[in-house]
DNA sequence: AATAAATGTTAAACTAGTTTAACATCATTT
DNA sequence: AAATGATGTTAAACTAGTTTAACATTTATT
C-alpha cells in the first residue's frame, strides 16, 4: 500500500471515512521519475500537484540571464507543483525538477476537482496546506530583507538539516539567493570561527 | 449596507443563498479605524482576519535593529491579518497598521470556525484566496533574487499605481527592500533616462 | 586505474546598495 | 506667518555580495 503515506498525512488535518479513502485512492496515480526528470516545465500547462514519497525535487525559475533562482525543496512528506499555473491551468513560470530518484503520488487538475466536489472536506484540507504555505513564504521575504547572508545560510541548516546533505552547494546558494562563491567564503568564515 | 463590498468580492469565487448570505452578514463587524491606528502588534495574537473597504494598510516587520520590513499594503477589496498568528492563534510576528482612515470588515478567530462549519462553501472561497496570495508571495520573492531594485521599482509602479500616489516614498523603499536613500537615486536617476 | 564531468575553493577587481550627514521641501499646528 | 515635524534629496565614504578566472576535490564512467 504505497499511497499510505498520504493518508497519514492528511489524517492531520482531516478525517476521512473509509469510503472516502477509497474514492481518493481511485483519483490518484503512484509514479517514479529520474534523478534529472522534470515534473513540470517552464511555459508547459502544470497537470498534476505532487505528494513526495521519497526523493527530492526543486522548484526554479530560470532568468533571462540563463540564472537558475530556487523557490522551494522538497522531500518526504511535501507537496510540490507550480500552483499559479495548477490553480489557472496556464503556462507555468517555474521548473520542477528531480534532483533524486523520486517516488511521488500525482493527482491531476480534473481529479482534484472532481475530489473537491466528492469530499467536500478536501476543500479544508488543502486550505490549511496553503495557508501554512504561505505562512512560510512570507517569512522568507522577511528574512531576505532583514538578515545578511550568513544568517539566512545558518537559519536553512537549522530548518533544513536534511535536505542540506543531500543537495549541493551550489543549489543551496541559490535557494538563499547569493552565489556559490559566496557561500564558500561564508561556509570557510564560520569554520574561522569555531 | 456597508457589508455589500465583500458579498459582491465572495460572488467572484462561489455563489451563497440568501440564507448563507444573512448567516454570514450575522457574523462579520463593520469598523473605522484612524490613520496611525493598528489592527495588529506583533507579539500580540492576532484576533481577526480583515477585509478592507476604503483605506489602506501596511504589514511589517519590525526587526532587532529598529528597521520596518514592509510585507505587503492592502487597500479596498484586499484581506489583511497576519496569518501565521491568526490561523495558529499564537503572537504575531507582524504589525498591521493603518496608513490612511481605513474601514473594513473584521472577522474574529470564532466567527470564522463556526463560518466554516456552516456555511462549509466558505473553505473553498477562502483556499482560493490564500493560493493567490501564495503564488503572489513566491514570485516576489523570486522578482527580489532576479531583478535589480530598479527593475523591482518599475514593477511596484506598474502593478500598484493606485497605490504609490497614496504612500510616502520611504514606505515603498521599505516594500522593495532597500533605503530611502538609493530609492531617491533611482527616481533621479529614471527622470535623467527619459 | 584513468579520465572526464560535476562540484567546491580562493582571491583580486568590481558594483549595487548602505550609511552617514547635511540640507531641502512640504504639511500641520500654533 | 512662524515653527515644528515629517518626508525627500544629494553626495561621499563604505561594505556585502558579484564577477572572473584559475585551480582543487569529489564522483561517475570507461
Amino acid at each position: 500500500m504505497k499511497e499510505q503515506p498520504l493518508l497519514n498525512y492528511i489524517k492531520n488535518y482531516i478525517s476521512l471515512t473509509e469510503e472516502e479513502e477509497e474514492i481518493l485512492l481511485s483519483k490518484i496515480s503512484y509514479k517514479k521519475y529520474l534523478k534529472g526528470q522534470y515534473l513540470v516545465q517552464q511555459g508547459d500547462v502544470c497537470k498534476h500537484e505532487y505528494f513526495i514519497l521519497s526523493g527530492c525535487t526543486k522548484t526554479f525559475y530560470m532568468d533571462n540571464e540563463g540564472q537558475e533562482h530556487i523557490i522551494l525543496f522538497a522531500i518526504e512528506d511535501w507537496w510540490t507543483s507550480d500552483m499559479g499555473s495548477f490553480i489557472a491551468q496556464k503556462p507555468a513560470d517555474y521548473n520542477v525538477q528531480c534532483i533524486e530518484n523520486t517516488e511521488l503520488i500525482q493527482i491531476s487538475y480534473e481529479a482534484n476537482e472532481e475530489l473537491y466536489i466528492q469530499i467536500p472536506k478536501l476543500e479544508r484540507f488543502f486550505r490549511k496546506i496553503v495557508e501554512r504555505a504561505l505562512v512560510a513564504s512570507q517569512k522568507r521575504i522577511v528574512r531576505n530583507f532583514s538578515m545578511s547572508a550568513k544568517e539566512r545560510y545558518l537559519i536553512f541548516r537549522k530548518n533544513y538539516p536534511k535536505i542540506e546533505q543531500r543537495i549541493p552547494q551550489y543549489m543551496v546558494a541559490s535557494y538563499l539567493g547569493i552565489t556559490k562563491e559566496f557561500l564558500s567564503k561564508i561556509k570557510s568564515q564560520l569554520i574561522l570561527e569555531q
